[in-house]
DNA sequence: CAACATAGGGACATATTAGGTCCCGTATTT
DNA sequence: AAATACGGGACCTAATATGTCCCTATGTTG
C-alpha cells in the first residue's frame, strides 16, 4: 500500500490532493451531519461553488444523500470514510512523524490525527476518537481511571465506544474546575462511566477556595478516600493547556496571571503549571492528583492538538515513560519546529 | 493494494484516466527514446501541446530527461514505469481476465499485456518482454528450445535479458520462411542464443519447393539429426497468424491462398494452417516441427496480440494442456466476445 | 398558523486552465 | 552547408472551474 501511494504522489500528484480534498469534505459531513451546503463550505473554508460539484460528484458515487434537511453519508460513505482515513495516514507519512515527535519527547508512543484541530473542528473530535480507541485497548479488568475536564478530555469521552467492561472505576483526576458544566472533570467521569459501564465515584469541590477551607476539604472522609484511590490509578488521560488560556479560563486575577507568566509558565495539566524546561512551578489550589503519583501511573495519556500547543506539550513533563501523546498533525509538526531548531 | 486501488476508483475515478495517460506516455518515450514531441503526440494520438504539458510534469517529476536529441526516460522514470505497470495490471483487473480466456481456450495459463498491439506498437514489445520473462523462469540445465519466425517471436528475442545458461540449445522449429531475414527463425534463434549463451543450431531451406525436394532434403544426415533433436524440444515458442495474411506473406499463389482460405483456413502457426474447428487441414512445403510432436512438448508458448488475431488463436488447437498464450487485452477481449456469443 | 431560516438546485457571468497552432533558434545529421 | 528534428516561446480559442445570486421547498419556531 504504501508503495502503490509512493507512486502514485511520483505520477498523480494532483488526484492525490483531490482525493484529500474529497476526504475533508467526507469528514466534515460526517461530523456535522445533516449539513447543508453553505455551512459546509465555511467549515472547510471552500468556495460554496466547490463544495457544490464536489458533493455532486460524491452524490452520484452514492457516498453521501442529499435530503432538503440537508447532507448525510450513505452507509457506503461511511465505509469509504473508514478506509480512507489509513490512506490519509500512510500518505502523510505519520508513522514517521509519529516516531519523530516520540523520540524527541522521549515518551512511549504518539499518535498522530490528520489536519489543525485549530482550523478544523472535526480534528478535536478525530483525536478523541484516536485516543479512545487506544484508550480501550489497555482498559482491563480491575482498572481504575482517572480523566481531567476540558474539551479535548470531553472528545474522548464523546467518542468513547460502548463497551462492556467488568469491575472497572473512573474517577476525576481533580476536583470541579471551570464553569462548563459539559466539560469539568465530574461530568466527563460519570459519561465515561456510563459508556464502558464502570462504577464512578466524584469530587465536588469549589473553585479557588483558600488554602484552609482546602485542607479541611482534603480531609474529609470521602474526599480522602477518594484521594487514596486516585493516587493508586493505573490509567490517567489528561488535557494540557498553554497557561496563559488556562489561567484565564480558570478565573485566576490579572496580577495572578501576571506573575504566573512572568516567572515563565507556558503549560497547565492536571492543575500544575509547567515553564518551558518542564519544571511544575505553581499548582491550582484545588485537589485532585499529585504530581508526584503521576510518574508511577501505568499508563497516562495526554491529549492535546492546535500549532499554539506546541509550546505546552513540550513543557508539560511528567517524567514518566510510560506516556503517550494524542496529538495532531499541526502541533507535531511545530513540536518538531521547536525542538529541532534548539 | 488491490483494496487501495478500489477506493480511489471509488473516490477519484479520474486518476485513473490520468494515471492511464502517463503511463502511455511514459512506455512510449521508453521504446522511442530518444523521441521528439511531435513523432510522440503522433504515436500517441494526442495533441502535440497536450503531450508538451504532460512531458513538462514528467520532466518536473524527474522522470524524463529532455536533451536537444529528444526524451529519455531517467532511471527513475524506468523504475516508474516498471511499477506503474503493476498498478494498471491489477486496475484492469486482468488477472480475471486471464483466467476467464485460459478456461475459455482451456489451456495452462494466459498472460494478457495492457493495450492493443494493432494500434500502438509498443504493446507488441511489451507482450514479448512479459513472454521472455515467462520463458526465463522455465529454462533450466538441458533444455532445448525451438522457436518460429514472426514479428511476435521476434520481439520476445529482443526483449529477452540477457542470462547465463548452461547446456541450453535452441533451435529453429522450421526451416527459413519469408523475405524478411529479420524475423527468420534461423536469424532469431541465433540471436536468442547469444542473449542466453547457448547453443544453436540452423535449418537452411529454401522457401515453396517441390515435395520430392524437400524429401531429399529431410534425408540429409544434418537435417535429419536436427528434425530429431527438434522432436525432444521441451519448450516451443510460436506465433500465431491469420491464414490470409500468413498465405499472403509466404509467397502461395492466388490459386493456392483461394483454395486455402475456401477450405476453411483461418489460423497459421508453425507451417500448420487450421480451420475454425482447429483441424490442421494444409501443411506448409516446407521442414520443421512435426504437429504431432507440439502436443508431447513440455512447455508450449504461444504469442500473438491484437483485436483481428482472435479469431486466428482461437482456431491454433494445439491440444496440449500445457500450452500457456501471451497476448494483448485488445486480442483477450474479442476471444472472450467470440467464445461468449457462441 | 404564519413568519422565518435553511435546505438544494437553477442560471449565468467570469476567472482559470487546457489545448491547438505556428514560429523560432539550435543542435545533429547528411 | 543544407536539411532535419529538437525544445520552447507566444498566442488564440475552447473548455472548465468557480463565484454569485436567486428561487422554491421544507422543516422550525413563535
Amino acid at each position: 500500500m504504501k508503495k502503490v501511494l509512493a507512486i502514485q504522489q511520483k505520477i498523480i500528484p494532483e488526484m492525490i490532493e483531490l482525493l484529500k480534498k474529497r476526504y475533508e469534505i467526507l469528514k466534515n459531513i460526517y461530523y456535522n451531519q445533516p449539513v447543508g451546503r453553505r455551512s459546509l463550505s465555511q467549515e472547510l473554508n471552500l468556495g460554496e461553488r466547490i463544495v457544490r460539484t464536489e458533493v455532486e460528484f460524491l452524490k452520484n458515487q452514492g457516498l453521501v444523500e442529499v435530503n432538503p434537511i440537508g447532507m448525510v453519508l450513505t452507509r457506503d460513505g461511511e465505509k469509504i470514510l473508514e478506509e480512507l482515513k489509513e490512506i490519509i495516514y500512510v500518505l502523510n507519512d505519520y508513522k514517521h512523524l509519529e516516531e519523530k515527535v516520540q523520540k524527541l519527547l522521549k515518551i512511549k508512543r504518539v499518535i498522530i490525527v490528520p489536519g489543525d484541530s485549530e482550523k478544523d473542528k472535526t480534528v478535536l473530535k478525530e483525536m478523541g476518537r484516536a485516543c479512545a480507541n487506544y484508550v480501550k485497548e489497555i482498559i482491563h479488568e480491575g482498572s481504575i481511571i482517572s480523566l481531567t475536564g476540558g474539551t479535548s478530555v470531553a472528545q474522548v469521552v464523546e467518542n468513547f465506544p460502548r463497551i462492556v467492561t467488568k469491575d472497572v472505576l473512573v474517577l476525576p483526576a481533580r476536583g470541579g474546575i471551570g464553569r462548563d458544566v459539559e466539560i469539568q472533570a465530574n461530568t466527563l467521569t460519570a459519561n465515561l462511566a456510563k459508556k464502558i459501564s464502570a462504577n464512578y465515584r466524584l469530587l465536588h469541590v469549589p473553585d479557588n477556595i483558600s488554602l484552609e477551607t482546602l485542607e479541611t476539604i482534603a480531609n474529609e472522609p470521602e474526599v480522602k478516600e477518594i484521594l487514596e484511590i486516585l493516587s493508586k490509578s493505573d490509567l490517567l488521560i489528561f488535557g494540557i493547556g498553554r497557561a496563559d488560556e488556562m489561567s484565564k479560563r480558570r478565573g485566576m486575577s490579572p496580577q495572578q496571571i501576571n506573575e504566573l507568566i512572568s516567572k515563565g509558565a507556558v503549560a497547565e495539566a492536571f492543575g500544575y503549571y509547567f515553564n518551558k524546561s518542564g519544571e511544575a512551578i505553581f499548582r491550582t489550589p484545588s485537589i485532585g492528583i499529585n504530581f508526584y503519583d503521576v510518574k508511577n501511573i501505568k499508563n497516562v495519556v495526554a491529549i492535546a492538538g492546535g500549532k499554539n500547543k506546541a509550546e505546552a506539550i513540550i513543557a508539560t513533563k511528567v517524567n514518566n515513560p510510560n506516556m503517550v501523546l494524542v496529538t495532531d498533525e499541526a502541533a507535531a509538526n511545530e513540536i518538531i519546529n521547536i525542538l529541532h531548531s534548539k
